[in-house]
DNA sequence: TTACTTGCAAAATATTTGCAAATAA
DNA sequence: TTATTTGCAAATATTTTGCAAGTAA
């Protein structure tokens, strides 16, 4: 229940923010700002998109990422299926990979001083069904 | 030498295609077109900046990357020093960091018949300047 | 009631396109 | 000489800003 997840994050719940979430479950890909707005349920803004997904990446609701296409894309990040993609050069399509880099988090906490909160993970190249064109 | 690293890779040696590798070369960190464009020998058109970064980059001598600002980043892609980023979404300073995820290209290429090129990889955070800001 | 969020209007930025001239091979 | 690349002039697309009104807590 995004309602609840919001709470928990310490975020206003707000019928926009729970759309653009639901919108982005229903998808199961990642989606631009047109595409999510394409896909939503009732009419939101596209100031409002841009500034409510900042926030939902920010606090890790969502995955903000990007092919390479000018433009970002935004996925629901959901804990029991963390996942990057193959991404196709010709064809644009893109493919869940469930491999995900192993960041060593305390390491770079005690060496560094940083404090990691996200990572994007993207492998490019070309599908199966391009190869054969 | 940029002039037979291009001609290695069949390409045309023009003298924009090397201003941008040594505006690169120097620089010694991911950068944008704009950023670019003003630190490069000789006057070339933003056009040009884009279309032959996305050649280099498509032929594995430019790393374009991003940084979830809204722009494209671009690094010179060295075989001795293949490296990612800690990005600090406060202050936006990028930090070399020297891991690399371990991509099974041959398993992928196998079981999927997908032909790995390239990646992105970027892990965001808050730096240890700005957690004690 | 107070701080946060949204929508509006507009601006600022970033990226791409078609075509003719220039240039590398 | 031929195919590729560049520069120009626009166009298109993406993202951000300031501010007033609306809304969640």
């Amino acid at each position: 229940m995004f309602k609840e997840i919001l709470k928990e994050k310490g975020l206003h719940v707000t019928k926009q923010r729970i759309a653009i979430l639901e919108a982005l479950k229903n998808l199961k890909k990642p989606a631009t700002i047109d595409f999510i707005n394409e896909n939503i349920i009732g009419e939101i803004h596209h100031v409002t998109l841009y500034r409510s997904l900042a926030t939902l990446v920010e606090f890790g609701l969502v995955y903000q990422t990007d092919f390479r296409e000018g433009v970002a894309y935004f996925e629901l990040q959901k804990d029991n299926y963390h996942h990057h993609h193959l991404v196709c050069t010709r064809c644009k399509e893109k493919k869940d990979f469930s491999y995900c880099p192993n960041i060593p988090i305390e390491k770079i906490n005690k060496d560094l001083g940083f404090l990691v909160q996200s990572h994007i993970f993207e492998i490019f190249g070309v599908c199966n069904s391009c190869t054969h064109k």
